[in-house]
RNA sequence: GGGCAAUUAGCUCAGUGGUAGAGCGACCCGUUUACACCGGGUAGGCCGUAGGUUCAAUCCCUACAUUGCCCACCA
């Protein structure tokens, strides 16, 4: 047979794609003998349908495809589940952003349903071209199980799960102080903030001359809502003050302080004593909680002041911020005014900086006992008392779930720790609109909208980590496969528990946990086995790849021009879990370098040979080295696998093929071919090692592994007359 | 302020309680029909610093330095 001397993707990729589709295996129903194989289920961390995909995908849905096609070879009943995610807050604000400057229209130009209609075309634009570009990079996943967390089955599990949240007294509605972008004209979870550094002044002064405390603060526009000026209780300059109450005039505005303790409060720190701001700060609002202070709200959603007469009502708070300062001067209250770096609050998805505003929210109590009925938990018997923050640290400290590497479970159990209420409703309209009707007085939450004229819903809709939190077994047919009949297999039964995560380390709060939590609760079992977490992929600079930045590389220039598979080796290629990894050009034209050495390998293995049974055996001694190398070879790479150290089993087997097989043995095999006692032996040798490194490499390399697999079939040199991917691991 | 990690060849990174590894790059040689997307060879590292444990430390422990990340948010 005559092949080109030079491996080809571009004429490879699609084709064997299609024939690993038209065989159906992606789904593991179809896999040969499913019903005897044992599952092994990874879902998807389904894409945010905001855009395209970049490197850090292509690199997360690698090792997954690379773990999928390695237990698939191991015999597993594998599904890998895709799916996409609406990504509330994220594209709603890429698409007003995008439509803004195209049409200058915004979100207060359409009805809601109008707009909703709108953002949903956007986003299922987008997911198509990501589920193009899923299928390019190789991926086996089972494409008949495609899910959305916005589409109607997850809509239902959503419901579901808010209902019996709700009922369980979990899920309850209050006024308080929230998160507030500005920008996004919605809340935002404490997660979902980000910090900048940002010089600020910090102004030490007193509200009035007959005030008998200093205080300090960056931000003197919010004083005007202050109800108290706390100090340490063990503070003696201040005892004598404590219990007092001044009413005083403030900026033109008449104020009501009140002086109380608070162990919070720090002596050292500023004058020792904190004004207390219970309606625009958390750490105030929590002091104002203890105290029994009532909110004074004097700024709104436009952060705008809503107080403060002609002088400044209306006005923005940083201009407010130097109307006071100035006031403070002109009238001798001002005492030091002092440069100071602090962190900004800023939202996440639209940069907005955070103000705390007391707002009427929906929130999720992670502190509230229940009683968890049916519980596979460890640490957390059926019918128990719990709480979801116990439920979320009970599972990973017993070890039913074990998150790889290690050192992650120490940040997770820091951050359960200080964990608040999940405030779960976002006032944008692109998300899971709160199953909740109101009609009067009356409250109804529900699945469906009640009967009856009256009743309006929410107008809320939900965090998107809360459908996320639901994604394992959401797209396992939950709730309504939870109902189906006893012993019947389904899917919820049959794959989950999931076996793996792998998302990156940067989402293992907003998501791994929450999906332990729900899981926990809804279930009470864990949504899966393990977590790995990968790295991020930065640029040869070591900078994330982003937008503003404009460092991006498509992934699809680099799959066109050296091909998935170098593109795929190369990710994988040194990447230690948990590992952020460095993208380079070079490594991936490296790697293209390698696909096209087994490609030759092939060819020389490939010319003239014939097959009559499969029986050798080791006559020389490079005979016997290259056996027991590769026998080491399949040894350390399933070792490897098995422990998810997808780096070095990549490392090893590039070494073995390249400089033991083709380096080493096939130089010496060479003059064995042109020995008539050996040459057939040495063939058979040959074509033993040629179809063991395709096997071991296909996990990596599924493309180029299968259109050589492709080859010796035609040359009828395999004993099975099936695809690559559906073949044994070799032993 | 608290925590985590990294520090190994020019670059990017693996790795191990017992003479240091890969990819890319550099240099020299080589067109022997699998492959020049190649082969053969060479150079290049007191494995961050200082102590300690050990027969033996790049690896384990302690401290320090530098860098990165996460969390908290001192008003």
């Amino acid at each position: 047979m005559e092949l080109d001397k030079a491996y080809d993707h571009n004429q490879v990729e699609d084709k064997i794609y299609k024939q690993w589709e038209d065989s159906g295996y992606f789904n593991p129903d179809n896999l040969p003998d499913a019903q005897m194989r044992e599952p092994f289920t990874i879902s998807l961390p389904p894409p945010n349908v905001t855009g395209i995909l970049h490197l850090g995908h292509a690199f997360e849905d690698t090792i997954q495809d690379a773990v999928i096609r390695y237990q698939r070879m191991r015999g597993k009943k594998t599904l890998w589940l895709p799916g996409t995610d609406h990504a509330a807050i994220a594209t709603q604000a890429k698409f007003e952003k995008e439509h803004y400057k195209k049409e200058g229209k915004s979100r207060h130009d359409y009805s809601r349903t109008e707009f909703f209609d709108m953002i949903n075309k956007f986003a299922l634009e987008n997911q198509s071209s990501i589920l193009g570009q899923l299928h390019k990079l190789g991926l086996s996943l089972d494409w008949s199980r495609l899910a959305f967390t916005l589409d109607k089955p997850r809509e239902l599990a959503v419901r579901a799960a808010f209902k019996q949240m709700f009922e369980a007294g979990l899920i309850y509605r209050a006024d308080r102080v929230v998160n507030w972008d500005p920008k996004g004209q919605t809340t935002v979870s404490d997660d979902e903030i980000e910090y900048e550094e940002t010089k600020a002044t910090l102004f030490t002064f007193k509200y009035s001359k007959d005030f008998p405390i200093s205080i300090s603060t960056t931000r003197p526009e919010t004083k005007i809502g202050d109800t108290a000026v706390a100090v340490n209780p063990h503070d003696d300059r201040y005892k004598q003050y404590v219990g007092k109450a001044y009413d005083l005039e403030f900026c033109g505005v008449p104020l009501h302080i009140k002086i109380i303790a608070d162990e919070s409060v720090e002596k050292d720190f500023g004058t020792g004593a904190l004004g207390v701001t219970p309606a625009h700060s958390m750490v105030d609002y929590e002091i104002a909680q203890r105290h029994n202070l009532s909110l004074k709200t004097v700024i709104n959603e436009f952060a705008k002041m809503t107080v403060g007469g002609r002088l400044l009502e209306g006005k923005k708070t940083a201009e407010a911020r130097e109307i006071v300062a100035n006031w403070l001067r002109e009238n001798g209250l001002m005492e030091k005014e002092e440069a100071v770096t602090q962190n900004l609050s800023k939202a996440q998805r639209t940069g907005g900086v955070i103000e705390p505003l007391p707002k009427l929210q929906w929130f999720i109590e992670v502190n509230k006992e229940f009683i968890l009925p049916n519980s596979k938990l460890s640490g957390i018997p059926s019918g128990s008392k719990t709480t979801l923050k116990d439920i979320m640290r009970k599972a990973v400290e017993s070890k039913q779930i074990a998150i790889m590497p290690e050192r992650f479970e120490k940040t997770y159990h820091h951050w359960i720790e200080n964990l608040r209420d999940w405030c779960i409703s976002r006032q944008i309209i692109y998300g899971h609109q709160i199953p909740v009707w109101y009609n009067g007085e009356e409250i109804y939450c529900g699945i469906e909208a009640p009967s009856g004229q009256d009743w309006i819903q929410d107008t809320d809709t939900l965090d998107t980590w809360f459908s996320s939190g639901l994604w394992t077994f959401s797209t396992l047919g939950w709730p309504s496969s939870a109902e189906a009949p006893e012993g019947k297999p389904n899917d919820l039964s049959t794959f989950h528990p999931t076996s793996v995560m792998m998302p990156g380390y940067e989402i293992l709060f907003f998501w791994v946990a929450r999906m332990i939590l729900m899981s926990g609760f809804l279930l009470g079992d864990i949504p899966f086995h393990k977590v790995y977490l990968h790295g991020v992929v930065r640029d040869k600079q070591g900078r994330k790849f982003s937008k503003s930045l404009n460092n991006g590389i498509d992934p699809l220039d680099m799959m066109e021009k050296y091909g998935t598979d170098a593109l795929r080796m190369a990710l994988i290629f040194g990447a230690a879990p948990g590992n952020d990894v460095i993208f380079d050009e070079q490594k991936v034209k490296g790697m293209k370098h390698f696909a096209n050495k087994l490609w030759n390998i092939a060819r020389f293995i490939l010319q003239d040979i014939q097959s009559d049974d499969w029986h050798w055996e080791a006559k020389t001694d490079a005979d016997k080295i290259i056996l027991e190398k590769l026998e080491t070879t399949i040894k350390t790479v399933t070792e490897n696998l098995d422990t998810y150290q997808l780096h070095e089993a990549a490392q090893k087997i590039y070494q073995f093929t390249w400089h033991e097989l083709a380096d080493v043995y096939i130089e010496a095999s060479k003059p064995q071919l042109q020995n008539p006692e050996l040459k057939k032996n040495t063939q058979k040798l040959l074509l033993h090692n040629l179809i063991t490194v395709l096997k071991l490499l296909h996990p990596f390399m599924p493309f180029i592994t299968e259109e050589i697999w492709g080859k010796l079939k035609e040359q009828n040199l395999l004993k099975l007359n099936d695809l690559l991917m559906v073949s044994q691991w070799p032993k």
